[in-house]
DNA sequence: TTAAATATACCTATTAATTGGTATTTTGGT
DNA sequence: ACCAAAATACCAATTAATAGGTATATTTAA
């Protein structure tokens, strides 16, 4: 006899948590075990519950998809992680796979692909929407692949800017000379590849950074 | 005997759609008789089914949740126009009611919130989610209602701004002086409060103009 | 047919952002 | 303990953005 599986679905919109709980209701292998609307109510319910798969919208806020992606993997290495995505643009694929999770995809994609993702992730293997695999390292886009790993400081600054802070009230924000918060800003830029604050915050906003 | 009311649901999330379709699934009032991915699809749906509410996701392309609104209200005035928006902050409320929207949900309102939502709306109310009240004119925030209604053309300038075009090349771009571009950039930054472009573009991006 | 809204254009001054460097200290991982 | 990455700090030059004006032609809606 096969064992149910238990999911923990985390999303901070109930509406989509109502619908993928009717989604997986008749499910004969898989079974929502918790809700979670962000992160830390993702950490509790795997304190109550022993499950076996956290399908995880990225939006989600404290702390973020990427954060609870890594912090599973690590205390949890035997669940499997679906990390569910908006942007068919988005440049976040590598990371995620490499911190860890089993399955990336896209919220426009079906309910048979989340079901198909499931699958292939709990017989080891790795599914990516179709859309997204043009942003794996496996086919470069442009015959380069933009790596961007950001660090800790310069999305810190990132979420400043969002926030219309200039760089001299990020340095007095953060302690900071107001040199460094420009050359991180810098880097930033660079990392990415853009032009101005426009285009960070663009970038910022569709990989739900901020 | 009560009419089986008809809906058709717009989002470009085939996996949210599939949730609200088994949300509906059981509703003895209500039934979703078509599903639409952008705001093509609404249109094509009203011209196969006679439909009495549309439940609009602001976010959706082509053309967005707002423009449909004011087609379906003008076209369709019995229909009944529900917004459904991502973000708690959101600053269009006035102006989608204004535009004839019977109700404006929040995404991570459950789904009884919503079924009172299309209730209020079926019998001639209005229904607005608590989150939201703040930001209508009945109830103004810091003592005045911001106003920002964008012209084409400001939207147009932003819409450039996002694609990390300087005022320069936007000028050249719309046939314009940049001496106009910073005029119009000025404008927008004024009407909307905002300080610079990165608060700009943070606006747009939750806002979906971009 | 007017008044209001929109789009256009210009000017000046100030502030902020961006680009190009270099260089030292701190932190994290093997 | 060591190496690499990250974070820190500084300088100078240039370019772009922002804020404060004013002003006129063109559209649009009442």
């Amino acid at each position: 006899m096969k064992k149910i599986l238990n999911i923990v679905v985390a999303d901070d919109h109930q509406l989509f948590l109502d619908g993928l709980q009717l989604i997986f209701t008749n499910h004969p292998d898989y079974k929502i075990i918790a809700q979670a609307h962000n992160g830390n109510e993702v950490l509790e319910a795997f304190t109550k519950y022993p499950i076996d798969i956290a399908i995880l919208d990225i939006n989600m806020p404290k702390p973020n998809g990427f954060e609870i992606c890594k912090i599973l993997t690590k205390d949890y290495p035997e669940c499997k992680v679906i990390v569910l995505s908006m942007y068919n643009e988005d440049q976040f694929v590598d990371e995620f796979m490499k911190s860890g999770a089993t399955a990336y995809v896209l919220k426009n994609a079906g309910k048979t692909e989340l079901f198909n993702a499931i699958d292939v992730a709990m017989k080891g293997g790795t599914y990516i929407s179709k859309e997204l695999q043009h942003y794996t390292s496996s086919e470069p886009k442009d015959g380069f692949v933009k790596t961007h790993t950001l660090t800790k400081r310069e999305i810190e600054i990132i979420k400043l800017l969002a926030l219309e802070k200039s760089s001299n009230e990020i340095a007095q924000h953060l302690f900071l000379s107001p040199f460094t918060v420009n050359t991180h800003r810098k880097n930033i830029l660079q990392k990415l590849g853009l032009k101005n604050s426009a285009g960070l915050i663009k970038f910022a906003s569709d990989n739900a950074l901020i």
